[in-house]
RNA sequence: GGGAGCUUAGCUCAGUUGGUUUAGAGCACCUGCCUUACAAGCAGGGGGUCACUAGUUCGAGCCUAGUAGUUCCCA
């Protein structure tokens, strides 16, 4: 055996593993009409990505879910895909193209989408062959990309239903606007950054008098669009000003003063201007007191044309300071105040947005999120951690109508069609391929699509059934079970996904939703490029392992809270694969030792073996129970403590006494046994650390080339081999080993001498464990004797009312020991007193349980029976 | 401004429907060990006013209210 290394090295064994599963065709999912499916999709991550931690996170748990209910014997089936990621991808293929001195527009549509598919073909999906590194059970074969032809049809199919449904329609309104990606983006994709800015306090003139009306501002260029003034009509300081009208300055344009509650008159001067084609909040203003909407600024943050000489064409901040330069030479700026405000940053172009007015395609809501609201409110999907429903539901309750039109090539056409004859400006024909005639005026050459395409969302939000390519598939894998993400998607993809189950599927698209939290840095700050505080997965993995990795990760990784993680934390999960390693090695080691066969088989002939088995089972109920409550983090540690804590640190170390005997029985029984234990341990780990369980699970009983662990079954929890009575036994057995150890530190023995112990006990259960207290405790010769006179000199202690004596002759210090023996009795008279208040006071002897109460009455008498034992020790010392 | 979390050992976190004693684990720390699977290990040890205040209760880390700090989401 001397060939097995000391310590794990993953390095040659993960990359072998993963390709024999995937030879194996164990990823693979199919119909089987004899199995129950459980299906996972995976959120598709951007095709512009590559692995991050948090994917390592996201993804390990959908594998611990796959693998978990493989081993249970379900059908599982996890299918992997990346969506297009429109302005993403655009942006990344706009730039590469900007490099060569190429514009998009230069290059043309059809061009442009060649680069952007050669690009795709080149640079995207990184990711998906870094997943295939930290071990995901996905299957390969059916790898989607939300533009493959099925997919794309499907998503254009479904606009033409929403649109015939009544649901679509085009709208002009205020929208955001990204000036860099040249594109309306989702109020979801605007992002609210804290900002030093400034406040400016113009002077407008008030027509017809001498007094002026003072506005303040943050965005002095959009003056030029202001079209009225508001004031709150019981500012008492002001309000004889309503009604009147002050004059733009510049334009000399006439803006009515008018009243309305939304000028508070305690920010800034208590008098607003309202430029309602450039803030959301004077939109709605001016749709209400049905205001014009003067439109300044152009689709590239530059003013247009609707601004005076001087200022055409400026950029938004070049056009900022002429104002307040020029307000100033005219006297009209009456402050200027340092100012911190909130600003509307693009997600995507990485810039303040604008506002502009504009016609876009949006999909009405109100219908929609009907049976998506009541779907969750019945308890049909359920959110894990629950509180995220709140969230869900507020975000529901208040939607406003989807604008899913971009302004962008890659993606998803809008399926509608215009004619530029004259005459047929408002005819819009929304059809699947081009329309030959116009529906209007019968011609054909003037016929053109539109050219935006659809909101990313608006087509992965068809991810959970649009996977599928034939209907038999998508009728047995389809709910999917469970979707594992962050909340930071809840709106823009769970709850859409949600009522396009409802809406194309009349059924839930998954049964369970885990969101779990945000990887951090060990300061707890997000990870990012530019903190440099991002570990590569990749190294990780190279470095560590990806079991060490996963379950690293997974084990520090409270339910649904944020993870502080570093690389340097992975020395848990290395050292654990290591401990798994090392005690396979050893069990591989006395088998070889072994004269005859062995295979693995329970046994339940000493207290011992019952007790480990129990163990197990007590484990296999948590690690289930903590699966099903979305606690991955509970079930991994439940396998690790059975691992370290029992199987290695007490049920080997005890075995060690069975394997140095003579006896060839015993030893079967206790090799036969740690093997059927350690058997099922591993299929316990494999769904958190896949490589080297397969890698222990082959070896072991040298299977065949083709089995594997992934095709074994985990039994199910079975109450019958729990033994209580074994379990407190084994304590007791426990403590006084632990106490034995414990003397033997605090009087600085060495491990080499050996020490005789006596046990004032004649239980035959606790002599059983003669043998094993001898080896753990070091212990020359111990004595079981129920009559046995204390002897004097010798340190002692009490485990569940056996007294245990350690003779100490020479060594003893008899003050030590005193002081030792006295510190546990005050111990235990500091809890007897809290006992005899509590058995004293009436009404807890009325209200209390009987349970609870001989409960207590059990302990005051043990410790009562302990302080007596420890008094005559302590009169033995002296 | 509205909402949701979090606050337990130096650090990261467990702690079930309130009732195992004087609240646990891992890491870190201290001491002793290369004991024949594992020094990526073994054994032993120290370390906490459960954020604060009040309340409910025979009994509160757990329930209720408020306060403080902190994180996130929405406007």
């Amino acid at each position: 055996m001397s060939e097995i290394n000391k310590t794990y090295d993953p390095k040659n064994i993960e990359a072998r593993l993963y390709n024999s599963w995937i030879k194996k065709g164990l990823f693979k999912g199919k119909i089987n009409k004899n199995k129950t499916p459980y299906t996972i999709v995976i959120p598709p991550p951007n095709v512009t990505g590559i692995l991050h931690v948090g994917h390592v996170l996201n993804n390990t748990i959908q594998d611990i879910y796959i693998r978990w209910h493989k081993l249970k014997g379900f059908e599982t089936i996890w299918i992997p895909g990346t969506d297009h990621a429109s302005i993403a991808t655009e942006n990344k293929v706009v730039a590469k193209l900007a490099d060569q001195g190429i514009k998009k527009e230069e290059l043309g549509r059809e061009k442009f989408l060649e680069e952007a598919q050669k690009w795709k073909d080149e640079h995207g999906g990184i990711i998906i062959q870094q997943l295939k590194k930290i071990g995901c059970a996905c299957d390969w074969e059916r790898e989607r990309f939300t533009m493959d032809d099925m997919y794309y049809e499907r998503v254009i199919d479904t606009f033409i239903d929403l649109y015939k449904k009544g649901h679509i329609y085009k709208g002009y309104r205020l929208v955001n606007w990204c000036p860099v990606s040249q594109s309306v983006i989702s109020d979801e994709e605007v992002l609210f950054e804290e900002k030093n800015g400034k406040l400016w306090y113009f002077k407008y003139p008030v027509k017809d008098s001498d007094e002026f009306v003072t506005i303040a501002t943050t965005r002095p260029e959009t003056m030029f669009g202001d079209t009225a003034i508001a004031i709150h009509p019981e500012n008492e300081k002001l309000k004889h000003l309503i009604g009147k009208t002050a004059i733009l300055p510049f334009m000399d344009r006439e803006l009515p003063i008018i009243a309305d509650e939304y000028a508070d008159p305690e920010k800034g001067t208590g008098a607003v201007k309202i430029t309602p084609a450039h803030d959301p909040n004077d939109y709605i203003l001016g749709k209400k007191h049905d205001l014009k909407m003067i439109t300044v600024i152009n689709k590239d943050a530059t003013m247009n044309n609707q601004v005076p000489e001087g200022f055409i064409g400026l950029d938004r901040y070049v056009a900022r300071k002429k104002v307040v330069e020029k307000l100033t030479e005219m006297g009209l700026v009456e402050q200027i105040k340092d100012h911190v405000h909130q600003v509307s940053i693009s997600e995507r172009g990485k810039v303040p947005i604008e506002y502009l007015m504009s016609e876009q395609w949006y999909l009405g809501m109100d219908e929609l999120v009907k049976p998506a609201i009541e779907i969750v409110k019945q308890g049909k999907i359920k959110f894990h951690p629950e509180r995220w429903e709140k969230t869900y539901y507020h975000w529901l309750d208040n939607i406003q109508d989807w604008c899913i039109s971009r302004q962008l090539w890659w993606g998803h056409r809008i399926p509608a069609y215009y004619c530029s004859k004259p005459g047929c400006n408002d005819v819009i024909m929304v059809e699947k391929e081009k329309p030959s005639t116009c529906s209007n005026c019968g011609k054909s050459d003037g016929i053109y699509q539109d050219n935006d395409v659809l909101d990313t969302w608006a087509s992965s939000w068809l991810w959970p059934f649009g996977v599928h390519t034939n209907k038999e598939e998508e009728d047995y894998f389809y709910p999917t079970n469970l979707l594992v993400t962050a909340p930071d998607i809840i709106f823009f993809w769970v709850a859409r996904m949600i009522i396009a189950g409802m809406e194309y599927k009349n059924d839930i698209p998954f049964h369970d939703v885990y969101f779990h939290g945000v990887v951090r840095d060990e300061q707890g700050r997000k990870m990012s490029k530019s903190l440099g505080n991002s570990p590569d997965p990749l190294e990780i993995i190279d470095e560590y392992g990806s079991d060490a990795f996963r379950f690293t990760l997974i084990r520090l990784t409270p339910t649904g809270n944020d993870v502080l993680f570093s690389k340097e934390k992975c020395d848990l999960g290395r050292n654990f694969a290591n401990k798994v390693w090392n005690a396979s090695r050893f069990l591989m080691m006395h088998r070889e030792k072994f004269d005859g066969k062995l295979e693995p088989k329970i046994h339940l002939d000493s207290p011992e073996d019952r007790w480990i088995n129990s163990r197990l089972q007590q484990t296999l109920e948590i690690t289930e129970n903590k699966i099903k409550e979305f606690h991955p983090n509970e079930a991994v540690k439940a396998v690790y403590e059975f691992l370290w804590n029992d199987l290695c640190d007490w049920y080997i170390e005890m075995a060690k006494s069975r394997l140095q005997s003579d006896d060839a029985e015993a030893k079967r029984s206790v090799l036969e046994n740690a093997f059927y234990v350690f058997d099922i341990a591993l299929k316990l780990l494999h769904p958190f650390m896949p490589f080297i369980t397969e890698e222990l699970w082959m070896g072991i009983e040298n299977r065949d080339v083709n089995d594997s662990i992934m095709l074994s079954s985990l039994p199910d929890f079975n109450k019958d081999l729990v033994s209580l009575k074994d379990e407190e036994l084994m304590e007791i057995i426990k403590e006084i080993i632990s106490k034995v150890r414990n003397v033997r530190a605090e009087n600085n023995i060495a491990p080499s001498k050996e020490l005789n112990i006596v046990l004032k006990s004649d239980d035959t259960s606790l002599s059983h464990f003669s043998a094993i207290i001898k080896f753990l405790g070091k212990i020359g010769e111990i004595i079981f004797d129920a009559n046995v006179e204390a002897p004097k000199l010798a340190s002692s202690f009490v485990v569940s009312g056996t007294e245990i004596f350690i003779p100490l002759e020479d060594i003893i210090d008899i003050d030590a020991e005193k002081e030792k023996i006295e510190k546990e009795i005050k111990r235990l008279d500091g809890i007897n007193f809290g006992i005899n208040k509590k058995l004293a006071n009436d009404q807890f002897v009325s209200n209390a349980p009987e349970q609870v109460i001989s409960k207590e009455k059990d302990k005051l008498a043990n410790n009562l029976d302990a302080i007596e034992k420890l008094k005559n020790s302590l009169e033995n010392l002296g």
